[in-house]
DNA sequence: CGAGGGTTTGAAGTGCATCAAATAGTGTGG
DNA sequence: CCACACTATTTGATGCACTTCAAACCCTCG
């Protein structure tokens, strides 16, 4: 049962380190971190692993939500479209992200849609559980609210961001969440996915952001080649950057 | 104690026609509605009523959080503000509405700036029995689990108006919204507050607001007059709008 | 009535979007 | 390894939306 419907390994032995992987994981999302080990072992049993193909729409907007998902590798994208097809990105996800699991609290209707944007591996868990554990589980529905809460924040960040920041600031602030909070010096990082897809959930057009780019590059220096960023002095670019932002750099974040 | 801070009254039964109306207050609010009247008598008894004018800051932004709010009367505005001055309004409440609870599950700090708007009767509550109640009731976590996934869901409508809805088009699902859900006819209804402050409250500037006014009226028909607006043919207003949004009218939210 | 705020209007500027086209990059089959 | 097809990215020209600055108007309240 659970992970059984996985492809069988050559021996025990790999089956084992993936169910290991896959339990480190877990254990590291806010979700399921201060889990005892017996309900931590409830939801690996009900767990599948899924593989899923760049494009593949996992569930779309006000469908009943039957599964909520964990990412092992690959990126998913969340977003919205309106009646005459535009597209609000809300977020773009990866390695260790849960999504899909707000709608259990209200009327079990997904709000967003989610799709594939990057090859991903998933694991996939069925909502009546979470439903389930939160109602018997006062532990976990506390991992639940705290969950819950640092997403709320998240997204009134990003609500202040898209009222009170240009595009080429937007695209700073992206950079330097990338930078994972070092403080001085040179760093070098990539960009994790396509140019397109920033550009969308920043809230701009591709042009824009290459034009955006360009004068970020001016402004502060940095140096861009293809998916390669190089930023010689972190705190010009956050000068430039989080003075439109009313937290101080390093804003320790998802 | 408790409400026993509040000027005397003449007569008993006034005050106790106060703390009636503001246990219906709390009752009807999402986070209290469902509790056991043992544990609503335990926040009545910590409950202080508060007067606050016009201009007053309740609480600043990262500040820690003593305490949480239910609006009686009045209007509150929730606010962050960027180190270069810039003020991104995130919400603007009124009665019925609790704010300042969140911080309590992350790190107790605020996210917001809360600024009264409109002179109000606050009811006041600790936060320490809002994180006491939540450790140790589970109903309690799961009401506050509801109340949560609620606003995340409304800070992500929010967003996606920012990034597809036009200036009028904001204007318009502003007002739908003040439309208590009716779905045809004429209405006419009176703008809560200020102009600018609801300009801030849609991300543009007061000019903005004037102008995109006098669009959305050619577009839709409405006619303004002063802070009165009357809405001939709410299916037009709706036509004009709700195309730039994922949501259908009349969309059931906060 | 006159002061002061909120609101509207006008003129000019800025930023982002759009359309169109050029260029760089990537993966394919030969 | 190259040529080709296809996609991502950049660039240019232009338009529209929102902002800015300045001034007029309007309304309320002392």
């Amino acid at each position: 049962m659970g992970l059984s419907d996985l492809p069988l390994e050559h021996n025990e032995s790999q089956q084992d380190v993936r169910l290991r992987e896959i339990m480190r994981l877990l254990k590291n999302t806010q979700l399921f971190s201060h889990l005892e080990p017996g309900e931590l072992a409830d939801f690996m049993d009900a767990a599948k692993t899924r593989q899923a193909e760049k494009g593949k729409i996992l569930y779309l907007q006000n469908e009943p939500s039957e599964f909520f998902y964990v990412i092992r590798s690959g990126w998913v994208k969340l977003f919205r479209e309106t009646l005459d097809g535009e597209e609000a990105v809300i977020d773009i996800l990866t390695t260790g992200h849960v999504f899909g699991e707000t709608s259990v609290f209200e009327d079990g209707l997904h709000s967003c849609n989610a799709q594939v944007v990057e090859d991903a591996q998933l694991i996939v868990l069925p909502s009546s559980l979470l439903r389930e554990k939160t109602q018997v589980s006062h532990t976990f529905a506390l991992n639940m609210l705290a969950a819950m809460s640092h997403h709320r924040r998240h997204s009134i960040e990003e609500l202040e961001h898209l009222t009170v920041q240009s595009a080429p600031q937007r695209i700073g602030c992206f950079l330097l969440r990338l930078c994972n909070s070092q403080e001085e010096g040179e760093v070098t990082l990539h960009l994790p996915y396509d140019k397109t897809l920033i550009a969308a959930r920043l809230g701009m057009k591709p042009e824009t952001f290459s034009r955006a780019l360009t004068r970020l590059r001016q402004e502060s220096d940095i140096d861009v080649k293809g998916a390669t960023v190089s930023i010689p002095d972190i705190q010009r670019l956050v000068g430039y950057t989080c003075n439109a932002c009313s937290n101080a750099y390093p804003c320790k974040d998802l």
